[in-house]
DNA sequence: CTTGTATTTCGCTATTTCGCGAAATAGTCA
DNA sequence: TGACTATTTCGCGAAATAGCGAAATACAAG
């Protein structure tokens, strides 16, 4: 296994924005929606349960972290997941937490 | 590949909370410089670079969502990684950061 | 152009988080 | 026991974040 430099300061504010844009549990409702395939903004609020304008924010705050892209196609703006491994790592978390023995889980290869 | 069905809120908040425990430039580099093997406070407070009560906060943050454990041996207090996954997950993000082809990119193992 | 639909932005208040220094604990060693 | 070391907890003010409803924007259809 290569032996890897210990991450820059800048490298870490560059990972904690992704982590802390999925800090949210509405957004990682929102995020695992879209791991089925993409949906409109409607799909989603009602996937939420919250207002429009606070789904918007926290899908602007998704975009902005690279976590997610949209495309306006017709009247509906459609989102879908731009790093989809989150989804894979969210699902190794429970995993996790469910108890399973985690010391030699290697949820990411490379 | 399993259809996995949707995860409840109550999923998405255990997940959020892993999340925004990493959502921190200050915790990631705590959490690198625990990718190569434990660590005393005093070793992580130099690899932070903030006060002491700030380097323990952060990893009290870090213990009660579970990513990190801590064993006191002899005066000192070490810290090592619980969830190790996070790190290569964390290298993964680095990756797609860099422009690298993200789409087909698999970071966990199912 | 005007209307209607889909979505985002704005202003606001309440809550949370950050980093610090001082004080409190815990455990070791003489 | 008493001094000392390592670490955590407390209390503070400054800054960031969350959620809401109203208003603004974008744009397709008639």
């Amino acid at each position: 296994m290569p032996k890897r430099p210990t991450p820059t300061k800048a490298c870490c504010q560059r990972r904690a924005a992704v982590f802390k844009a999925l800090g949210h549990p509405a957004r990682l409702q929102i995020v695992a929606a879209l791991g089925d395939g993409e949906r409109c903004v409607c799909e989603l609020v009602e996937a939420v349960g919250s207002g429009w304008s606070t789904v918007s924010r926290h899908l602007t705050v998704l975009k902005a972290a690279g976590i997610i892209a949209d495309e306006k196609r017709g009247l509906q703006v459609y989102y879908r997941m731009a790093l989809p491994c989150v989804n894979s790592f969210a699902e190794c978390l429970d995993a996790a937490q469910e108890g399973a023995a985690v010391e030699v889980r290697r949820c990411c290869k490379s």
